[in-house]
DNA sequence: CCTCCTACGTACCAACAGGTAAGTACCCCA
DNA sequence: TGGGGTACTTACCTGTTGGTACGTAGGAGG
């Protein structure tokens, strides 16, 4: 077997939910299948920059096992498989969005704190 | 210097709210704190059971740094601290709340699929 | 004929997160 | 005199995460 229940018993629904989006590129690949309903492999690859294969089919998979993506495959010539966000995947990335809201207004704070350190009155952001 | 802003620039607010509460014990900390208000290092070390003193000092760190956590030293003879939520670290709980219902519906249904899966033609199904 | 495209699988390796254990300095209690 | 409690710090070690590079099979295009 793989790994039924991912971790240990968790503590909390916290625990739970961060397990499933913790990895460098879960956010990330939530964010671009609710973007646009219906990905293939190579469409995600071009859409994270920076992910590697590797790392793009191992969180696949791993959200595929935790049922948040489907996996469509097409047996045509040229390889085709579809990614889609499950009923799971789109309540979890509702549940995402007022954290995501969050990060947005952390960014916005660092970003002028980083202005009033660095050159005080010089640039107007648009 | 130690590192103003923690990783690369975020893509989204996600990755920016993720690398905030990405450590194996933020989330309980932040819990912790928002139940009780203000804790004691040994009262949050108590509080979590199985952590680390090396590890609960170190996220608490990283959590002020982050503007999540207060940090009050009071200058007595058994030494005495206080860690409380700031504004930041609070709206952050509300926003990890959604969250957090998210994964108690995730251990749910794990939990449920094991039932079936041990006893499987035990209970009908609806 | 050669290369690129699809969507991966696999082997190897570096970096980091986290755990264990010990030390610190001072005080209280028995 | 010894043990325990306060809040850490430091050194060391290991397991996991993620990156790099290469292999695969068939077809299309130059």
């Amino acid at each position: 077997m793989a790994k039924a229940p991912r971790n240990g018993p968790y503590i909390c629904g916290i625990d739970a939910a961060l397990d499933v989006v913790s990895g460098k590129w879960k956010g990330l690949i939530l964010w671009e299948l609710d973007e646009h309903g219906v990905r293939r492999f190579a469409e995600l690859r071009r859409g994270l920059p920076g992910v590697s294969e590797k790392m793009l089919t191992q969180h696949l998979r791993e959200m595929e096992a935790d049922g948040l993506v489907r996996r469509q495959v097409y047996a045509e010539v040229p390889p085709r498989v579809e990614y889609s966000l499950t009923e799971h995947g789109r309540a979890l990335n509702e549940a995402l969005a007022p954290l995501g809201a969050w990060g947005v207004e952390r960014i916005r704070r660092e970003r002028s704190d980083l202005v009033e350190h660095r050159d005080a009155a010089a640039l107007p952001r648009p």
